[in-house]
DNA sequence: ACCTGAACACCGTTCAAGT
DNA sequence: ACCTGAACACCGTTCAAGT
């Protein structure tokens, strides 16, 4: 349960739009975006539902701030001799925002306004390649390219969202009313999926394999 | 607006959970997955919104059920003397489905519970990565590769829902008040995309990029 | 300025009752 | 067997009223 407010003092430290965006993360977090209604985030911050409008356009503006405290987390190295590092460094950091807010991911496309911590993000990801030396038509695709695997992962990571210990008895019980003999990749994929406990979700070697694509078409050699 | 039921006759043909999909399909696309709720796509059917819950266990699966649909879609090449050649034909089949169906894409990830159809796609995927000749750690990682691609693709491009005339006027009025100084290669990214209409939207380009690298991986020369 | 209570127009879903 | 009507427990949101 995130952070109550506290009510012992007869009048409690009026909210603000940071406090309420923060209540909604913390919530989110733990109980899962579907847990976050306006109500249930008053009753959090001590407060009736209604009250958040004050702070708050509706939950659309909520959500967005929210996540602009996600991108508010990610890291933005400058460019070094390699474009590369710093690409990876980005990517690398952006990817684990997201997995520490699994509600987050989802979102991430969907949004159309962008706030200055995802226009700063984005600035930055764009300037790393410009000055990498890719042209024009080239950094459009790569930028994309490189931001599709970004969410895409984490949105594909978090799509099976169990615990360690629930995972080995739902994997039983799948496998055996899988029609193994119908799909019989299928089931050796999952198979291998619930074998080794997702410890690396192979982002990192996606990534890789893009920026190293990447490198070739900018200087072809 | 999609199919109506006739309702001329003074008793009309039986509901289907064949024909529940298809309606939740045509009104979904046409008027975005907003307003696919189950007492308008009963109306959509000329019956009751309950009366859906005959056909279907609850709105859940009625989306699983519109997503095999979608699913159904996608042509299932088989395998030729290079593996890439299927598995970009399957790709640019799934992706054009998505692109389709707008509100598929984010669904495609977060649904848990696979039917045939999905099952029978993922299955042919792995299959032809597997008869490439890659090995089993490679494999997966591939898999993934591709599929957050696909699916990561489709939700970006479709996270700008405007029309080609909206587009126009949009950009000028994002433009005017666009913080250009600030974020100078992310207001010249934005240019460059109200520019050229999305006609391509570097879909191939990524997956030519990452199936090549997966190729050299393969078989290192 | 900030919060509350009541209200409105919606949701998904259940279930007894109809035919 | 299939559909309807009424009902339940929720939503997001508005707005006059309180302090």
């Amino acid at each position: 349960v995130p952070q109550r407010n506290d009510r012992s003092e007869g009048h409690r430290t009026p909210l603000t739009r940071d406090r309420v965006l923060a209540a909604g993360v913390a919530l989110a977090d733990v109980e899962g975006i579907g847990a976050l209604t306006m109500r249930r985030l008053g009753r959090e911050l001590g407060v009736e539902g209604m009250a958040l409008y004050n702070h708050v356009k509706n939950k659309g503006d909520l959500l967005d701030g929210m996540l602009e405290c996600v991108a508010g987390e990610i890291e933005l190295p400058d460019g070094g001799t390699d474009w590369r590092v710093p690409a990876r460094q980005r990517s690398i950091s952006a990817h684990s925002a997201l997995m520490r807010h699994p509600w987050s991911a989802t979102l991430w496309t969907s949004s159309i306004s962008l706030g200055p911590a995802r226009m700063g993000y984005l600035d930055s990801a764009l300037r790393c390649l410009r000055e990498a030396g890719f042209p024009a038509h080239l950094l459009d695709l790569a930028f994309h390219t490189i931001e599709n695997h970004i969410v895409g992962h984490a949105q594909q990571a978090l799509g099976f969202p169990l615990e360690r210990d629930q995972m080995e008895e739902a994997g039983e019980r799948l496998m055996r009313s899988f029609p193994v003999r119908e799909y019989p990749d299928l089931a050796d994929h999952i198979r291998h999926h619930l074998r080794e406990h997702a410890e690396d979700d192979g982002f990192e070697f996606g990534l890789h394999l893009i920026l190293n694509g990447l490198e070739q078409m900018r200087s072809p050699s």
